[in-house]
DNA sequence: ACCCCTGTTCGGCG
DNA sequence: CCGCCGAACAGGGG
């Protein structure tokens, strides 16, 4: 499920956790969820600490604790945050569940194609400061798009915006409301887009972002009932414009849905 | 039973 | 180095 807004939904479910200290903490560390991690080091340097405050960047997101610990989250396929009264006791695939006083903060992940990072450190982890810009952020820009899109120039554009150092929190379905709004064919390569279609596809990339971050962020709202998402997933799903038939096809290795009438190359 | 999946990484190939 | 492909990860839903 998790996309950009997903991402900056399920972030602020633990918002009610902040400040408060963590009592106990409840992992399995041979879960495949912290493969490259010491989660036996979470158990140990987490316990007795505040969560202080939170962070997402595309679909990554850091939590910052007391005394200089981190948790970095990304969600994979299926990982979703809640929070559960104080005391919950963790189900089948609740993999990693920080018990506070007043609640508890859950990271459930059926599939666990999610991971759990940690870092002890004085600052962010080294990880968290590699990766592309936020999509909002003022270096998303024209130049930074054109050096991207002609460093992939002969990848189809598709599979450039699922390209998380340059698109940071975009997804497949988010990707094909992107080309469609652009206009733009997903299988065109990239360095073969005009400047007028880079122009477009720069506008609504923040648009379609932006607008999720409104819509989605606050409370999981559905997206207004004329955007593509809403037929991408039908068998006879239609164009939102002019209800002509989407084609669906792999492009870059994933499911691809797009008009055929009002999206060229 | 079978096929699909809002993600990422890896090895092999050209 | 570039890009593509299929497989793998593990489970749920149609």
């Amino acid at each position: 499920m998790p996309e950009l807004a997903e991402v900056e939904f399920f972030r602020k479910q633990w918002d009610c956790g902040l400040g408060q200290k963590i009592i106990a903490v409840q992992l399995h560390p041979r879960k495949r969820i912290f493969r490259g991690t010491d989660a036996r080091r979470i158990v140990d340097l987490l316990s007795g600490r505040r969560l202080l405050r939170s962070f997402a960047r595309g679909k990554q997101m850091l939590f910052e604790f007391s005394a200089g610990n981190w948790i970095g989250v990304h969600l994979g396929m299926s990982g979703k945050l809640r929070t559960e009264p104080a005391g919950f006791r963790p189900e089948k695939h609740d993999h990693f569940v920080l018990q506070q006083l007043q609640q508890a903060l859950v990271l459930r992940d059926a599939r666990l194609f999610g991971r759990v990072r940690f870092h002890h450190g004085r600052s962010e982890p080294e990880w968290w400061r590699a990766g592309g810009p936020d999509i909002s952020a003022d270096k998303f820009d024209r130049r930074f798009l054109n050096a991207f899109l002609d460093r992939h120039a002969r990848a189809p554009i598709k599979a450039i915006v699922l390209m998380q150092n340059g698109f940071a929190g975009i997804g497949n379905w988010m990707a094909d409301e992107i080309l469609w709004r652009a206009k733009i064919a997903p299988s065109v390569l990239a360095g073969a887009l005009s400047a007028a279609q880079r122009a477009r596809l720069l506008r609504e990339t923040r648009f379609v972002a932006s607008e999720l971050l409104r819509i989605i962020g606050p409370d999981f709202s559905d997206p207004p009932a004329d955007w593509l998402i809403h037929q991408k997933w039908k068998r006879k799903g239609v164009c939102p414009r002019h209800r002509s038939s989407l084609r669906h096809e792999t492009i870059g290795g994933r499911t691809t849905a797009w008009c055929p009438r009002c999206q060229k190359s």
